[in-house]
RNA sequence: GGGCCCGUGGCUCAGCCAGGUGGAGCACUCGGCUGAUAACCGAGGGGUCCCGGGUUCAAAUCCCGGCGGGCCCACCA
């Protein structure tokens, strides 16, 4: 133990937490931290959701998300918990690529090949790495305090492995397959995407056309349909109606189009059709079979050649009338319902456009064009052959590469996928088993996620990922999927010498078919990265090859992120674990929102509105733990708007805790408090109600802290420790308690706040830790660290016990003396009478024995802050003794009554000093009055009733009655009152000469002749409370002695005051 | 078309789960202060709690409908 030693007086932010870093640095406080907690019995397993390094700097969106964790994870730790904080990065797939194609200059995977997969894998690896560094190191800056030693990287050959076990346990279970899906493609990047990754879209203009498709056998008569993509129609197999709906023939003028009754009148105008005419009518079911000539089988040859197609197929689910004409385009290869109706219907299934989104050869007429560009070709080609019924144009959103911004193709393609979608009983079983914050983000947007549940297609045809372990036979077919490096190995029939796991190397390790004895090869194929992310919560211990730590930290105890991973990696991580082990990986999610700019935007740099944290420090108001602070009382679920003017007054927040501390720890080591010498438990009974008060008040705040942290609603905890140390500790305590530390003796009820204090600020910052490490870790170091004392404020356990002291009578007590000392100086204010100026009496009027007992408790509470002689306490119905009521008259309702007289009754009304009239008017409703002996009755209605308090004396009401000061200052409190103004002007004076605390001066004073005996009076006073050894009265004001000397204006006086320090 | 979230003073928000006299900060107006803090302190003005209906003794809070803003899914693709 140690005495408490004086914090700076400075408030700097910026400078204390740079060397609280190097202290955490060099102490190596976290390692310790952990160490220390190794050996606990409860495990606290935390997995963190890894960002993609795809940049080297973290915008403050980002950090949010880790301080978040740090601050759960603190508490973890204080609270006795051992905290697998282990960070991670999702180290592969398009992020990293696309950037390292800028980078290199690079169109398409072409080039990638030219210059190399091998050069290009390692770059891409590189690159990954730099960013792991940057990010981590970002993180640490602002106090991210996990282990960012040992981060999970999703591209060691550990941890591929890991993802292998996972294909390989599909393959098991009889859920891994390969064959055509109909997929978003992009052609810039040449893969496929997920739905899920289909996250960006863009306004684009498209043709919006109708196109007539003859009938086989009536050329007068068309199929109507409407398209927005007419690089589709060269692929078109079929069109698709609705049994259920009505359809009919329109005559347009020599021939006739069919087109859902629902639909005629909207379609005929928007193609400007007048004059048309129904024919008849015919149910959609009636239309199977239906047959119709291709419009652009001359210009496609592969048209000609398709047999069983051309015709009309049903479709309940898939056709509607709310929009086009109810007949619907089927390009099986082009849109996934298309492709599911037409296999049903035994339809070919053939895409025209390839990798790169140019034409196929079988496009025939159109082959080799960009897709998009042949739109224009194709509708000139039907206009020119009379089957362009209407041309328009549509403005859509449209989905676009996530990574490239290259508008997506809807292709068919064969890919390998993992049929999840039989496992969608388990899915929404085991969903229903997490427990959510909030709540509405599981049992609503996750279960109506997992409600759409698809099939999960896992390959993706790029370089830099995870390779698909799947070898499979060129001359029988037979595949093989591996589940390590082991059992590649295995099947190799020898060691294998690879630089790592990645592509292009492990593409070289060829197999003999176990079947046939051919050459095996493995699939071109990567692994989609939401799979290597979907591994995390395993794959990151090493599991399956290590089983120990799995075993013993297993099941993840909690992850958090923003809202956008419901359909991420909340969902990746449900998956893999039902698909590897047949239950939920997580017990817990907690779900954060978006942080966003000032006008409420999502954060971009192309938007120029990305917020960096750089930035942040170098705001005049920004800082660490200030911006901690901040994003900590964003309510966690909700977005986050990013505000500069926010971080101020957050600074200024910390800012009075530091002068709270400043204030304590500055007395404490003047009087050289030792805590060790004066425990609290010592003092209980001689506290008095103030200390009971703010010892109550932190145990309250102990209490919903940590409830807040325990159900990471940290917002709250956050603004819990702003009120507290702003408004129970600074606004008032530290008021109450200031002439206490001033008492030169030392005596009882000096120590008794210092003990107090103590207890209450040491609590205090463990309390804080979480959300403030920096300001926590600076305070305790300076003032309160000693020998035999923890060494880092993070090496406290989180307090317990300490709602003993909770008393909620106190509590009650000393609000209502609060609300009396509000009542009391607003009272003062409006009456234009100083604080300083001391007053006889404070009468609080009330019935209330609650109330009564607060004030006779706290009346010394209420006298000094209100400064007044005396505080009594009187009935309520004695408020008549300091008021009275006066009367308006209002004419409106005297008028009809009294008609030619009512101004006599106005004018008795106006003069009305009767009270006891007045009550039985408000009493009764109405009362009697004479005027010229003739009685008049008045009601209530006519007249307006005010108050008016008697002269010195000025009151208003409160919850439990009445607070009534007494104006009327004697001499004697006059000359009090000038004392307190010459105090506080030497006391300025010594503050602007900036002297110590505990310096002695001498004082010279000219004061007006008539105030000289008020000086003489008080000179004791005066000494005392400026530490003046000497108290010269001048005789002149050129007589003032001093070597600063200053001319100051007291109410209507003049006065002169010279100081000298000893 | 379906789902979820939000709507409270000029601005930013708390309160809603668990019904009981409408709150906080900034801004604004006024006052200033006993030496922790003028990056401050005190007091005050400012509210149809989006709109309508219902339940209830009582609704910002619970229920229903509507309007407005945001996000996700579906369709156009």
């Amino acid at each position: 133990m140690v005495k408490v030693r004086s914090l700076e007086q400075r408030f700097e932010p910026k400078k204390y937490e740079e060397e609280v870093l190097k202290f955490w640095d060099s102490a190596k406080v976290y390692d310790k931290v952990r160490e220390s907690l190794k050996n606990s019995k409860r495990k606290y397993y935390f997995l963190d959701g890894p960002p993609y390094p795809s940049s080297s700097i973290p915008h403050v969106g980002t950090l949010w998300n880790k301080i978040l964790k740090d601050a759960i994870i603190r508490f973890h730790r204080a609270s006795g918990y051992s905290v697998h904080d282990q960070p991670g990065y999702d180290c592969h797939g398009l992020p990293i690529e696309v950037q390292i194609e800028r980078k290199l200059g690079f169109k398409s995977k072409k080039d990638i090949e030219e210059f190399g997969v091998e050069k290009f894998v390692e770059e891409c690896k590189s690159f990954a790495l730099q960013n792991v560094e940057g990010l981590s190191r970002s993180f640490k800056d602002f106090g991210v305090s996990m282990d960012w030693d040992k981060p999970y990287l999703t591209m060691t050959d550990e941890y591929i492995e890991s993802a292998w076990w996972l294909v390989k346990k599909a393959e098991e279970k009889g859920l891994l397959d390969y064959g055509l899906k109909v997929v978003h493609w992009c052609p810039r990047c040449e893969t496929t995407l997920a739905d899920y990754e289909v996250t960006e879209y863009r306004d684009l203009e498209d043709p919006s056309i109708y196109v007539k498709f003859p009938l086989k056998d009536n050329p007068k008569k068309h199929l109507l349909i409407w398209t927005t993509t007419p690089w589709t129609l060269p692929a078109n197999v079929a069109v698709m109606v609705n049994p259920d709906l009505e359809y009919s023939w329109v005559d347009v003028g020599g021939e006739e189009v069919l087109v859902a009754t629902e639909r005629v009148e909207a379609v005929m105008k928007e193609a400007g059709i007048e004059s048309y005419r129904v024919t008849g009518k015919v149910m959609g079911r009636e239309l199977e079979g239906l047959r119709y000539v291709h419009p652009l089988e001359e210009e496609v040859d592969v048209q000609r050649k398709l047999k069983d197609a051309h015709r009309v197929v049903l479709s309940k689910e898939y056709v509607s009338a709310a929009e086009g004409t109810g007949l619907v385009h089927m390009a099986t290869g082009h849109g996934e319902e298309d492709y599911k109706v037409g296999v049903q219907y035994g339809l070919p299934v053939f895409s025209l456009v390839d990798d790169k989104g140019f034409m196929e050869r079988e496009a025939g007429k159109y082959a080799g064009i960009y897709h998009r560009d042949a739109n224009k070709l194709i509708v000139d080609d039907l206009r020119s052959k009379g089957f362009l019924f209407h041309e328009g144009r549509i403005k859509h959103r449209y989905p676009v590469c996530w990574r490239c911004k290259t508008p997506l193709v809807l292709r068919a393609t064969r890919q390998w996928y993992i049929r999840v979608t039989q496992l969608k009983e388990r899915f929404l079983e085991e969903a229903g088993n997490v427990d959510w914050v909030p709540k509405w983000a599981g049992y609503s947007r996750f279960r109506n996620w997992l409600e759409g549940l698809r099939d999960w297609i896992i390959s993706r045809q790029r370089y830099w990922g995870t390779p698909a372990p799947i070898w499979v036979c060129g001359s029988c077919g037979h595949r093989v999927v591996v589940g390590s490096k082991d059992e590649l190995e295995r099947f190799a029939g020898r060691k294998l010498e690879l630089r790592d796991l990645h592509r292009p190397w492990v593409d070289q390790v060829v197999l003999k078919c176990p079947k046939c004895g051919g050459e095996m090869r493995r699939v071109p194929d990567v692994l989609d990265v939401w799979l290597d992310s979907g591994v995390a919560f395993y794959a990151s211990l090493g599991y399956p090859k290590n089983e120990e730590k799995f075993r013993e930290l297993m099941p993840v105890d909690l992850i958090i992120e923003g809202h956008d991973q419901i359909a991420g990696w909340f969902f990746s991580l449900l998956r893999c674990g039902l698909i590897a082990f047949d239950r939920s990986p997580y017990l817990r999610v907690l779900m954060h929102g978006f942080a966003l700019d000032e006008q409420g935007r999502e954060m971009h740099k192309s938007l120029g509105n990305y917020v960096e944290p750089r930035q942040v420090l170098e705001y005049e108001y920004g800082s660490r733990d200030v911006f901690r602070w901040f994003v900590l009382k964003n309510t966690v679920w909700e977005d986050l708007r990013f505000s500069w003017r926010g971080l101020e007054e957050t600074y200024s927040d910390l800012n009075i805790l530091w002068n709270v501390y400043y204030f304590a720890t500055m007395y404490m080591s003047l009087d050289g408090f030792d805590p060790a010498l004066h425990r609290l438990e010592d003092y209980l009974d001689r506290l008095k109600p103030e200390d009971r008060w703010i010892l109550s008040r932190l145990g309250k705040l102990a209490s919903t802290v940590t409830s807040s942290f325990k159900e990471l609603n940290v917002h709250k905890a956050a603004r819990d420790i702003r009120n507290f140390v702003v408004e129970d500790l600074s606004h008032w305590y530290v008021r109450l308690v200031r002439p206490r530390v001033w008492l030169e003796e030392d005596v009882e009820e000096k120590k008794l706040a210092y003990v107090t204090l103590y207890h209450v600020l040491l609590n205090l910052l463990v309390l804080a830790s979480p959300i403030l490490p920096f300001t926590t870790e600076k305070i305790y170091r300076d003032a309160f660290y000693g020998e035999g004392l923890p060494e880092s404020i993070h090496m406290y356990s989180w307090p317990s016990g300490l709602e003993r002291f909770i008393d909620e009578k106190v509590e009650s007590e000393m609000s209502v003396a609060r609300e009396i000392v509000e009542v009391a100086l607003s009272l003062r204010m409006r009456k234009g009478v100083k604080i300083r100026q001391p007053l006889p009496a404070l009468y609080v009027l009330t019935d209330s024995p609650d109330a009564k007992n607060a004030v006779e408790k706290l009346r010394h509470i209420i006298s000094s802050q209100v400064n007044v002689k005396e505080v009594k306490v009187l009935e309520s119905s004695r408020v008549r003794d300091y008021r009275r009521y006066k009367l308006t008259p209002v004419y409106r309702a005297l008028g009809p009554v009294f008609k030619s007289e009512a101004g006599l009754v106005a004018e008795k009304i106006s003069s009305m000093s009767d009270q006891a009239f007045i009550e039985e008017l408000l009493r009764n409703g109405s009362a009697e009055v004479e005027v010229n002996g003739k009685r008049y009755r008045v009601t209530s209605e006519m007249v307006q009733v005010s108050e008016e308090w008697l002269e010195g004396f000025f009151g208003d009401s409160f919850s439990h009655g009445f607070v009534v000061l007494d104006l009327r200052a004697s001499e004697r409190e006059l000359a009090e009152g000038f004392a307190r103004d010459l105090l506080r002007r030497i006391q300025y004076m010594r503050k602007e000469l900036s002297l110590p605390v505990n310096a002695e001066i001498d004082v010279s004073i000219w004061v007006p002749a008539d105030m000289r005996k008020y000086v003489e009076e008080y000179s004791g006073f005066l000494k005392s409370e400026a530490r003046c050894r000497n108290l010269a009265l001048a005789e002149s004001a050129e007589g003032v002695a001093g070597d600063y000397r200053r001319e100051w204006e007291i109410g209507d006086f003049k006065v002169v005051i010279g100081l000298r320090r000893v």
